[in-house]
DNA sequence: CATGAATGAGAGTTCATTCAT
DNA sequence: GATGAATGAACTCTCATTCAT
């Protein structure tokens, strides 16, 4: 595999992220990848096997860009707090280009048939390092959390708990708006409430919620 | 169409079901369908044009089966609640043989190209009676929770938000479940809390929580 | 095969005769008339085995009813000739509703592969019919002309020889007319000129013919 | 589209014409074509998308290599005329190994459903240019006869409708000789009546006619 | 490296034909 | 007679993958 001229690489993946995420996962062939390069069908195969591996190697560029430069600005806990959520907020708002439903159905298709052994353990250690991703943001918000409450801004009993229900709700609206959608209202709402919830309770609001 | 021998039509719908359940939407071919029911491949076009309006038949049987029995034996608000969550949390962990994976699949699928126009308005109806569903839980969810309010058991400020946060965290477990993987007590612990959080404060016990 | 219910028969014939004048021969199938008599798939076989045998029903009936009136009617041979070719002029230009391409397809297949003996016996038999049609058709043209030779209206010096270009030329325009198309000057000149060709000279009038 | 090697191109090309020729048009399938190449399946489609883009092609080639040669060499116009007629003749009497009863079938299949705008737009293009075609040699044979009257050597009152009946009753030659059948003295009789028929009538001889 | 022609497996789909009812 | 469900053959078309250049 070609590791000379990186270039070309870097090109088939940067136009593979735009076939991802107009076409998902499952639904992508080598030829969708072939015809958006403009190259031969043979090159292709220099550079990656299938869209399995190509998939990987977008996802890899793709979270490497994604620095959450805005998170490192912040200089108290919740202020990072807030960028984060601020930070999936837009993600979620910003599905329609996103990888997002590709990078479920490609989670889907690693839980199905793997003829091969090598397979299996290529899906298993994806799916371990997806894990490992959410509980990683869970560990950091409950810090996130803890710091916050040792500095008198946050109140809650049990952060550990509100730091899993932050990122399940978070996966929530993302599905919600790859399949159902969602409106930014609720979007919006959602976070914020999500946000408001570990405040102090004599910081609350007297809204009107129905 | 052959829309009399309801017995084989039904047959197909159940054998399919598995078909679903064990390969998604996407990938599922009338081929498959063919070999699992063990019928000729002309056979199967006398009853479903395409895997989409099969898919939607096996959806619309599924949800039928799917009564809500232990919801309706529940009394008061609270235990209607409760009993709510007890399914949410029995569905989530079944996911494995669930049709989960194949909905979103299909949701997806709806999302994207469209050669007619006849497909686009299926596709959008579809999806606006999912949102339905979705926004009707919502709904109940409010109602359960303010009339728990108001017999004296729960109390929470913004009733509403909180349906809203208990659906998009269970979608969140959903699909959570089906790509990375969720522990049963990651799901008990998040079900749990959805629920504990609604009483009042003098409830709370002192769990560790981190 | 049920010579009983001719009744059925009846009726699959003459819904036949649309499908046939509206698909040719070629593409039409057992399916399509089926759908058209709005019988069942295997009722149809309890009268015609295929296609084939279907067309040659649809096509003695068809002839049973073309019973050139007009030309019985005309006492004199130059009125006969003249109805004849008014007749002809008038089936040229209704040729859109008419069976003339699926007769033109028809006899294409039969000139074609015949895995059975039976078939090319069958085959033969038509084929051979309809060429004595024609010579027939030769043979009363040429009757006609020599009457209105002996009769002294017409004057012509191969008579045998002006029929067969009569015929040639109005097979000539029909299969025009379902091909590229005739327009139904052109059609009446040539009819005419067909027909005014065959008087004595006195007669010949001079027309600008370019 | 490999429009690079022509070779392969012009081998299918080739190859479908004999198909063609055996065949017609309507039943002839892309496997035909494949099994007479004795290439691949999906090779074939790197070249043709259907048996109409290919037939097209067929033809346009098939009618560049008949160049009227024959014509070219003649000198005077009697002697143009002749050679067509001859040529013609030729046509006919080797009816067999020829495109013609494909072509019909071509624009029968053409006059029928077009599902899309583009099929039709092609369809209605092909049969105006082979009513062009037509109309084309209608023009030459009347400049022909015309030039033949000029020059003494022809006499007729009608010269356009001459031509028209010229092309005409060699149309329904063609026809008959794809269907019914032809002999080759009903075709030399005609050809020779087409012709003769144009001379001075101080030319006529008294040949038995009937 | 890169190309793209070529292959062949496989899915979709349509119908002729049969046969139990 | 009549039905229409069921079968299976045949065709269309698409792609993953290879390989000679």
């Amino acid at each position: 595999m070609g590791e000379k001229s990186g270039k070309k690489k870097e090109f088939i993946i940067e136009k593979a992220r735009d076939v991802f995420a107009r076409k998902g996962f499952l639904t992508v062939t080598m030829k969708d990848i072939v015809e958006e390069c403009g190259i031969s069908r043979g090159g292709l195969y220099l550079y990656f096997e299938d869209t399995g591996s190509l998939f990987l190697e977008v996802l890899k560029k793709e979270r490497e860009s994604d620095s959450g430069e805005e998170i490192d600005k912040a200089e108290t806990s919740v202020e990072m707090l807030s960028a984060f959520l601020r930070e999936q907020k837009k993600e979620i708002l910003g599905v329609k280009d996103s990888l997002i439903d590709a990078i479920y159905e490609y989670c889907f298709s690693l839980t199905r048939d793997h003829s091969e052994e090598t397979e299996k353990k290529a899906a298993e250690s994806f799916l371990a390092e997806e894990n490992t991703r959410f509980h990683m943001s869970v560990k950091v918000l409950h810090s996130l959390i803890r710091a916050g409450i040792r500095e008198g801004y946050l109140d809650c009993e049990k952060p550990l708990q509100e730091a899993y229900n932050i990122m399940f709700a978070i996966e929530g609206l993302k599905i919600c708006a790859v399949s159902i959608g969602v409106t930014e209202e609720e979007v919006s709402n959602e976070i914020n409430f999500l946000f408001s919830h570990l405040f102090i309770r004599e910081d609350e609001e007297d809204e009107d919620d129905g």
